[in-house]
DNA sequence: ACAATAGTGTCTGTTAGACACTATGCC
DNA sequence: GGCATAGTGTCTAACAGACACTATTGT
């Protein structure tokens, strides 16, 4: 009797970002098999010698397909089993990270990377397509009750734009006197002494930034929004 | 030069019960190395034979270990990397179970499995504390908008019944007729034509079950409680 | 009748959204 | 001054908690 195979350890990222008022999800293709030349999430074997935790796996990965490290890069769920790659009995864990457009421009519009609107996506091969879905399921989730989309924004930006992030992202009209308030009350804001001018022949907007205590991690509302 | 050692892969479970007004914690006595001895949570490799997904191996591991098969079983997070155990380079994907009191008073409690007061938890190897404590936020997060709680439950219960449960997990006293209102709205429940008469003197109180429909999936609440 | 708990009606403070208004820049 | 957008004051409807009351059993 021979050894059995040994169960395939991966990790998988659903980078995500906003482009055009939609999110867009990073894919990259394939240059092996199984399914080589097809669009899929950017991922890899875990290297047991390099990488000190998943996590870091993760952050390699993106660094390697996508050339850049996110600072939001977040533990997603882990999918397993014999019958999502026919390599074998495999455990891909999934990250979900969150970049701002801008940081996207030069680097990973390399050959073989693209940015695909969430809502045009292809069939992707593996579980790949599932994995998609429960990221847009988390960031909706995580965006009704905290913070998260700032990690769209870039470093700042006006409270109309940010509103305008929040909304793609949740895919719903919020009201303006509401989302200010709640901004308010959680107190991750401040604003920069200049102001915005965008393109528009209208009044300027006051620029914010994160205050830097909440650089590192979310702020949470008690009752959503 | 030799083959680098496989990467191991185990699941963990967290089993949560409610004894005595007190989430309890399902531990297992370990009989091999590392730890031998010590009070762990059960867990197992996973067996790429035998399992279909990782999800069935801590099914597997539940059923060998406390003899039973719990309604509610829910993927927590994965734990991995170098450092968490001695043998190697390991990934844990970490379940949680939700059961009620009753199916553990005869199988479980053979000898080297124990129920323990998660305020009262010793130290645990790996990082099976920090397990723990993933598990426990996740369920009292949970708890404060949804209908977890019941998996807690016998099948059938009175409402002060129930809200006694919700505030033994969430750890603060709720309103009444807040609690009552919620409950109503949440519309998973239905009164079953008796009523309960416990060892009180009292009015007896109008028993209850999940609705068909909600046994298979938690009902959502959209404020909370 | 009384004790003790189950269950309900109603009042009030808080919160979220609607609306209307003012403010401020560019043309 | 007009226009378009930024930002605010205030009214109202919805909601959650507090309180007080009624209901129903066993003793």
């Amino acid at each position: 009797m021979s050894a059995p195979p040994p169960i395939l350890c991966t990790v998988d990222v659903v980078l995500l970002t906003l482009r055009a008022g939609t999110l867009h999800v990073l894919l990259v293709r394939r240059d092996k098999a199984p399914f080589a030349g097809a669009w899929a999430l950017p991922g890899g074997y875990i290297h047991a010698q390099e990488d000190s935790d998943a996590q870091a796996s993760a952050a390699r990965v993106l660094r390697d397909k996508a050339g850049l490290q996110s600072p939001y890069l977040e533990q997603l769920a882990t999918f397993s089993g014999i019958a999502r790659d026919p390599r074998g009995w495999s455990v891909a864990i999934a990250y979900c990270a969150l970049v701002p457009e801008h940081l996207l421009q030069a680097d990973a519009l390399a050959d073989g990377v693209a940015l695909v609107a969430v809502d045009a996506l292809p069939a992707l091969p593996f579980d790949h397509g599932q994995i998609v879905n429960v990221a847009l399921e988390r960031v909706r989730s995580k965006s009704q009750y905290s913070s998260l989309p700032v990690y769209l924004c870039s470093e700042q930006f006006t409270l109309p734009q940010l509103q305008a992030v929040y909304e793609s992202v949740l895919d719903e009209p919020l009201n303006k006197v509401s989302f200010r308030r709640k901004m308010d009350e959680l107190g991750m804001l401040e604003p920069v002494p200049g102001a915005l001018h965008s393109g528009g022949a209208h009044r300027p907007a006051q620029l914010y930034r994160l205050r830097p205590e909440f650089r590192r991690h979310l702020s949470l509302s008690a009752r959503g929004l």
